[in-house]
RNA sequence: GCGCCCAUAGCUCAACUGGAUAGAGUGUUGGACUACGAAUCCAAAGGUUGCAGGUUCGAAUCCUGCUGGGCGCGCCA
C-alpha cells in the first residue's frame, strides 16, 4: 500500500517543514534533532493521525506543550493531504486527512485488487513455523487445538505479509515415550487375551490404548512372540495409528502441514552426531560425572544441561538442538516455534544452543500458548492428562464445528488463559461472535443478490464514483477497509494473530450500524453504485480476513 | 527458595507497545422491522486498571516492594 504510507510520510513532511520554519524564525535552535511519533489516535474525534512532537520540544524550549503545538501549527503548510490540523488535549497535534484522498485510495485498491492491501514487508524471506508437534502417544487435546489454530493463522498472516512460509510438525518418534507407548499397548493387549497384568501408573491411561490393543486382535495382526519384539512392534504400530489420527484431526480442523519431520531422521542422517561434534569442537560441551554437558551458562542465565546421559542415551535437548540446526541448514532465516507455556523454562537453553552454533538468537521466535479451560453449562470441565480424562480436539470439533472452534481459539492473546465456552460456541445466535462476522458477509451477499435482480451487477462497479460517499460512517468504513493493511502488518510484526479477530469484529460492527441506518439500494443510481463498491470492498476484506482465520465466509446462513 | 507469565466494568476480554475522557461483548434496563436478512441496530447504567511507592509533561503499560493465581526449576519429554 504505497499510497497509504504516502499519507503518513507527507504528514511527517508537514511536521518537518514546520520545524524548519521555526528554526528559520529563530524560535527553535538549529541543532534540534527530534523524532516525533506519528500515530493513529484511538479516539475517532482526534483526527486521522496525531503527533506528540510538542511534548518532546517543550522541555527544549522551556514552554508548555500546548504553546509549542500552537506555534508549530502556525508554521504548518497543509499540502494536498490534509484539510485541517488542530491542537488538542494538552498539546497533541491532530491531522485530518481529506476525504477525497481516502476515497481515491479505496478506488485504487479496487482497481488493483485486495492484494494491494497486503504489506510486502517479508520480501520473500524464508520462515519455518513449527507447531503442534504433539508426541504420537495419544490424541490431540484442546490445548493442541489452540496451538494449531494460532500456528496455522500466523502462517497465513506471514505469507500475506510477503514471507515464504513453511509449516512443519516435528514428530518425536525416537524417545522414551514411544517405548512407554509400546509397553502400554502390549499390556492392554495381554489383558484382552485374558492374562493378569499389573498396569503401572506411569503408562498411558487413556481408553484409546485399549482401542489399539483391540484393533490388533480384531484385525488378526501378527505379533512377534518374544516380549521385547512384541513391545517394539506395538510401539511402531501404536505410534503410526495415533499419528494418522492426529493428521486426520488436523485436516478436519483445517490445518495442513507442509512437512512432517521425524526425530528419528536426525539419528539416521547423522545430524545428531554432527551437532555434538560441532558443539565439542567449539568448546561448549564438556564431560562431567560420566555425562556430556552443554554450557548453557556461557550464553544465558540458565544452568548447564545434559546432552548425553551417563548411560549413553541422548537427551531430548540434544535432538532439539540438532533439529534447530537443521532448520537453519535448510536456509530458513526465521524460526518460529509454538509451545505450550509450560515449556517456557526451556527457552533459554535453546537460545543458548543456537548461539553456540553461531546463529543469532533473535532469529528464533518462541510463541507460548497458555492453557485452555473448558466451560460447559457454566461450569469448568476438569482436564487431567494423566487420568486420561482430557477433552480431545476431536470432541470439541464434533461439538461446536470448525468455524467456531478456530474463531474462539483466536479471540485471545495466545499467552493469556483462554476460557472456552462450549455452549456459547455452539449457539447459532447473536451472542456468538463468529456469527456476527459471518452474518455481515452473508448480508452483503444478500444485498448484491437483490442488486442483481434490479439489474445492477458487479460488472458495473468500475463506473462507481466513491466521491459520492459523504456520510461520516461511510468515510470511516473506507478508513476501516484501508486499515486492514496496518492490521496485517502489526500481526506479522508482533506475531499476534488474535488482532485479526478483533479487527474483524470491529469492522463488521461498523458495517451493521451503517446497514441499519442507511439504505444501499435506492433511486439514485450513481449513489447506489458507489455504496455497492464500498460494500464490495468491505466484503473482500471480511472474506480475506475470515480466510486468514480459516473460517468460512458463507453467502447465506 | 529462585525464575517466567497473569491480575482492567457483575462475567469474558481489548487498549496499535509511554499518550488525550481506559473501550467492546455479555448480563441488567428501556427502545427500533408495511423497503436491501432483527443471527441486526440505538440508548442508559456499570471503573481508585489487585495494593503501596517511584520514574515524567503524561503510566493499565516501565522500575521497586507487597497480596493473590498459573507455570517452570531432572542424566524426563
Amino acid at each position: 500500500m504505497r499510497r497509504n504510507q504516502m499519507i503518513k510520510r507527507s504528514i511527517a513532511a508537514i511536521i518537518k517543514d514546520a520545524c524548519e520554519g521555526c528554526k528559520k524564525d529563530g524560535i527553535l535552535p538549529v541543532d534540534t534533532e527530534i523524532n516525533p511519533i506519528i500515530e493513529i489516535p484511538r479516539e475517532k474525534g482526534h483526527g486521522d493521525y496525531s503527533t506528540n512532537i510538542a511534548f518532546l520540544l517543550a522541555p527544549v524550549l522551556k514552554k508548555n506543550p500546548k504553546e509549542v503545538a500552537g506555534m508549530l501549527v502556525q508554521h504548518m503548510d497543509l499540502n494536498a493531504v490534509c484539510d485541517k490540523v488542530d491542537v488538542a488535549g494538552k498539546g497533541f497535534i491532530n491531522f485530518y486527512v481529506k476525504d477525497a484522498l481516502w476515497q481515491e485510495l479505496l478506488q485504487d485498491v479496487y482497481a488493483k485488487g485486495i492484494g494491494a492491501l497486503f504489506p510486502g514487508m517479508g520480501k520473500g524471506s524464508k520462515v519455518l513455523i513449527e507447531f503442534v508437534s504433539a508426541n504420537p502417544t495419544g490424541p490431540l487435546h484442546i490445548g493442541h487445538g489452540r496451538g494449531a489454530a494460532v500456528g496455522d493463522v500466523l502462517a497465513n498472516i506471514l505469507s500475506k505479509a510477503g514471507y515464504d512460509v513453511t509449516k512443519e510438525y516435528y514428530i518425536n518418534d525416537a524417545g522414551r515415550q514411544i517405548k512407554t507407548l509400546g509397553r502400554s499397548t502390549f499390556l492392554r493387549w495381554q489383558e484382552l487375551k485374558g492374562l493378569q497384568v499389573s498396569y503401572e501408573q506411569d503408562l498411558y491411561q487413556g481408553d484409546y490404548i485399549k482401542d489399539l490393543a483391540r484393533e490388533i486382535i480384531d484385525k488378526n495382526i501378527e505379533v512377534p512372540s518374544a516380549e521385547e519384539d512384541a513391545i517394539a512392534f506395538m510401539a511402531k504400530f501404536s505410534g503410526e495409528v495415533i499419528m494418522n489420527g492426529i493428521v486426520k484431526d488436523l485436516e478436519d480442523f483445517g490445518v495442513h502441514f507442509d512437512s512432517y519431520y521425524k526425530e528419528s531422521g536426525l539419528y539416521e542422517r547423522g545430524i545428531i552426531d554432527d551437532t555434538l561434534a560441532l558443539l565439542k569442537d567449539k568448546g561448549y560441551a564438556y564431560e562431567k560425572d560420566g555425562a556430556l554437558w552443554f554450557q548453557t551458562s556461557s550464553f544465558e542465565k540458565d544452568e548447564d544441561r545434559v546432552l548425553i546421559k551417563s548411560d549413553g542415551e541422548k537427551t531430548y535437548f540434544t535432538s532439539d538442538i540438532a533439529y534447530h540446526l537443521d532448520k537453519f541448514e535448510r536456509s530458513y532465516e526465521t524460526l518460529v516455534d509454538i509451545w505450550g507455556s509450560d515449556h517456557h523454562g526451556y527457552i533459554p537453553r535453546l537460545k543458548a544452543a543456537i548461539q553456540a552454533l553461531g546463529k543469532d538468537k533473535e532469529d528464533l521466535k518462541v510463541i507460548l500458548i497458555q492453557f485452555v479451560s473448558l466451560l460447559k453449562d457454566g461450569k469448568p470441565v476438569g482436564m487431567s492428562t494423566r487420568a486420561g480424562a482430557f477433552t480431545t480436539l476431536r470432541e470439541v470439533l464434533d461439538e461446536v464445528g470448525r468455524d467456531a472452534a478456530r474463531f474462539f481459539f483466536l479471540m485471545r492473546k495466545s499467552d493469556a488463559h483462554l476460557e472456552f465456552d462450549l455452549d456459547l460456541a455452539k449457539k447459532t445466535s447473536n451472542e456468538n461472535p463468529v456469527y456476527y462476522v459471518q452474518y455481515a458477509h452473508a448480508r452483503i451477499m444478500s444485498i448484491f443478490r437483490n442488486a442483481g435482480e434490479e439489474g445492477i451487477g458487479i460488472d458495473q462497479l468500475p463506473k462507481a464514483d466513491l466521491h459520492l460517499l459523504t456520510q461520516e460512517d461511510e468515510i470511516s468504513l473506507i478508513k476501516g477497509i484501508i486499515h486492514f493493511h496496518d492490521v496485517i502488518e502489526g500481526c506479522a510484526r508482533s506475531f499476534e494473530p488474535h488482532r485479526i479477530t478483533f479487527y474483524l469484529l470491529d469492522l463488521v460492527g461498523d458495517f451493521h450500524s451503517y446497514y441499519n441506518k442507511t439504505r444501499v439500494l435506492g433511486d439514485d443510481r450513481e449513489l447506489t453504485l458507489a455504496r455497492l463498491l464500498l460494500l464490495h470492498m468491505l466484503r473482500e476484506v471480511i472474506r480475506t480476513g475470515l480466510n486468514i482465520l480459516g473460517v468460512s465466509a458463507p453467502e447465506r446462513m
